[in-house]
DNA sequence: AACAAAATATAAGAGCTCTGATATCATGCG
DNA sequence: CGCATGATATCAGAGCTCTTATATTTTGTT
């Protein structure tokens, strides 16, 4: 495939602008979105998605959490958020406490089977997260982590 | 706002599992969207998203590329490039060239305004990504840039 | 009490991305 | 030559994500 191409001679990955050299945004998307391929690979079986995965989570260690709150740990717009609760409440994961003291808010809370949905679910990611830091010395997992929360950071209001 | 929950406390961004104790698929999520944000915000202006000024860089560096070439650069599917390629056409930003030697595949390359698109969207970002290392010393660079490489690749086929 | 401001939720429209399916073209094998 | 295989391109359907806009509720000001 692909035979000879004479101009500047397609990279394989990993190499060239694909590899270390390359711009720090580009590899960033690429390597969010090969992980996020994964994610859903390994949870394609229960038809969850890793944002949804990722709203599961948050759920379950804030219950009754708003949909706006929920928007500002995900680091998403309401509406995004509103869309994948949608889909979450559809499949039967999460349930909607519509009222409340105030009026217009609606708390979320796992269900019974998101509960457990997300329990086997995580015991999958858990093995992909594991590989994440695989060939990571301390120090580098550290400088690694510090910089992910920099640059999810920078740019926020608070 | 948020007056007083009883129950877990909602953490600020960059603490708890918010932060640099958190899942790393979630670091790396969280980055690459808060990224992909600042990108299409400075790029706003022209109309051009982080995909689109990702396909237009690589056009620049392989011209004549065909579409399933540009997916396998860009870790993406064809048909998602295909989305994409269509958008920057009927921008007027790339052009087809349909034939060839071969009778299916379509050669890309950019427009003369797609080149000058390019050159206005990468001053912008350049800035972007310098904001990116800013923090980082020579060897946490080196170390973040080979785990994001190492991420992007796990899986690959090749 | 009345109005303004802020927060919450949702809808509409657009782009990105996947999977699965379909059509075209090239090459290799009989 | 005829058919199978593989590569390329595209369509359809789904989910995620943004922006912009609208409706409802709460709160603060006068």
């Amino acid at each position: 495939m692909r035979k000879q191409e004479m101009p500047p001679a397609i990279p394989a990955a990993g190499e060239g602008k694909r590899g270390e050299e390359g711009y720090l945004g580009y590899l960033l998307r690429q390597a969010a979105g090969a992980y996020r391929l994964r994610v859903e690979r390994a949870l394609d079986e229960f038809g969850v998605t890793q944002p949804q995965f990722a709203t599961l989570t948050i759920l379950s260690a804030y219950p009754g959490i708003s949909n706006a709150d929920l928007a500002r740990l995900a680091v998403l717009t309401p509406q995004t958020v509103s869309v994948i609760v949608g889909n979450l409440e559809r499949a039967g994961s999460l349930v909607r406490k519509p009222h409340a003291v105030h009026g217009r808010i609606q708390h979320l809370d796992l269900s019974d089977s998101g509960r457990a949905l997300l329990k086997k679910c995580r015991e999958r990611v858990q093995k992909l997260e594991r590989e994440l830091t695989a060939g990571l010395s301390a120090n580098e997992e550290r400088a690694v982590r510090r910089w992910l929360v920099s640059v999810a950071m920078a740019g926020a209001t608070g």
